[in-house]
DNA sequence: TATGAATGAGAATTCATTCAT
DNA sequence: CATGAATGAATTCTCATTCAT
């Protein structure tokens, strides 16, 4: 248990600067500093400095995954339910912007190897099923028109997210309330044709 | 003539180098070969390697912008246009890649740097309005219906395609051709909603 | 104690290489060879390579002032106490060498710098205080005539020193026992004039 | 002519620079373009930059030798020469500080080189000799005592005066007019001893 | 001769990793 | 298990020197 409890302050303590400050300006130094161990304690608890980063990675995708699950779960409609998604992916913007900065990090860093690549295609497969198997529902529901791809259609929803998020966090658009990430999902749901 | 030749080499080597392995893992001794220069050339035509960098993103995203309009400005319809747009992206797929994952080094790297940052805002910034004078025309020619927000339309439609290429780009999906993007881009256009 | 003695080792080596071969001719790696240690364990000490010549200066002006005031204590008559002084000087006559060196280089290297200009002449004043006050002394005690500016009688009586070091230092006379030191000390008392 | 000119403005230029700088904190392309010309011309004139130090060396002390047996001619006394060769030290006190620092920097580079070595030295010499000279001169006139070692009486007198420089240079002492250096060779002159 | 763009050897410095305590 | 001092490989950047023009 001291072991575990160690290992999770590393991890976040680790994930906090990857995040922030990406890999290779995060000393490992500071990840201990922060996790209020001695630097050559991580040792004793991961291979290497890389092999920290890939296991921070895997520990938030699973993480992500478990708490995203729950977020959606609560509602009775498939638009609610993907609004609801909106919301949550708002509501911890900071994270997910940190979400998104690992990931990255760690396909640059781990290009060539099959074995992550294969884990973290999977996790994101994970998500991606989330919502296709919310738009299936809302069909079934009668609530969606029936559609050929619905892979297209979770697309359309997360990366009318993503971009929102990325818009905001560049400063390209003022960042709005949850509202906002919602009014986009229903005009994905709407759709710009008149 | 001569210097901007090897300005634009370096450039280039730059560019491939950075987008493939990250800024850190790329070195200097290795864009100067690719450039077919010595290592200390390099220094006479940039200060540093963050200036590079940054020199790099600036270089490669007024070439996108200068492209993509170009991409753009042939279709007489909005929806045709959009569907360009798509194409271009799915079109340019390898080298959007890589932009992006400059865009996101260049991020990290001058985070605390406010006039990178708005630089970086502004050029983005370009892109969105190409998007959002599009989609207004749109609707003043009646193929699109009114709305409030031609910013969330086109964040909608960028969106579906970032995802589109990311998803992609992770393996999550398989590639398709041009039609893909395309079938996203009316997948939005025309919303989920029966 | 063990980061003392390494600090004091790497201070040593340094100033024998720094006065030996000057600044800049001096690698790192020789200081931390000569120090029994590694290269990097020198900038777990001092800062960088600049940091460690202004601390090896103000190390060795310390010591030197520690040594001379005690070179002098013993006697009781004024011009013994400068005779002393003047044996004491040709005694270390190879320190001296080296420590005049460094304190050069120091000065050249940090013309700019006010902390460290301030520290340097502070130092040097109080070597010549110590002259001045045998001085005194000896005016007191009848030794010496009264004089209006004993700065002067300071300045003669170090210079002297000085450039007999510098003359024998650079070769232009036979070093001499230190009956050659006391003559030049027994000459600047007793004047050129019959 | 064309040549004497370049190499002249070379020398200046460098003696300039490798004075107030020191000699690695000096760049070739400084030099070069204080002389008006480009970088490579400075080695159609020296070998190196060693070689231009060396050169440097020479041509500044061959200088200085030429204008004080200048300076010191014109008197009929020997002390009035001596108190000439002090107002001319203090009135060219900035040009021999910067020679100082020339010589040093010398050398510490060629302190192996036999050759340089003996240039150096016999420089020296031949400025001390002006002094016995005088001092000698003095002697024969009745002016100064019978002394065994002029040499000694030359070296109070120069080193009273050096290091009179030596303190108003480091700011120990004000600078004063040239009065102070004469009154210095007045005390050295008339000695300390009542 | 004169130029200055290009070269590349060389040095300072950093920091992941180890290991004696 | 925990520590953190020590290591030294690796990298950036500088600048004396060269040489094609």
């Amino acid at each position: 248990m001291e072991i575990v409890d160690k290992r999770q302050a590393i991890l976040e303590a680790a994930a906090k600067r990857f995040s922030t400050s990406g890999f290779h300006e995060t000393k490992v130094g500071e990840i201990a500093q922060d996790a209020g161990i001695a630097k050559g304690t991580v040792y004793l608890h991961f291979k290497d400095k890389e092999t920290l980063l890939a296991e921070v990675v895997h520990y938030q995708m699973r993480e992500y995954y478990r708490v995203v699950v729950e977020a959606v779960k609560p509602y009775e409609s498939a638009a609610e339910k993907l609004r609801a998604y909106a919301r949550f992916q708002v509501e911890r913007f900071p994270q997910m912007v940190k979400f998104h900065k690992l990931n990255f990090e760690h396909m640059i860093k781990f290009k060539d190897n099959k074995s992550f690549e294969q884990q973290r295609i999977k996790q994101l497969h994970d998500v991606m099923h989330l919502l296709t198997d919310v738009i299936k529902y809302g069909i079934e529901r009668g609530e969606f028109r029936e559609m050929e791809d619905t892979t297209d259609a979770a697309l359309v929803i997360s990366g009318a997210i993503h971009s929102y998020m990325q818009a905001v966090m560049t400063g390209m658009i003022e960042a709005k309330d949850q509202a906002g990430a919602e009014a986009l999902v229903d005009m994905a749901i709407r759709g710009l044709a008149r």
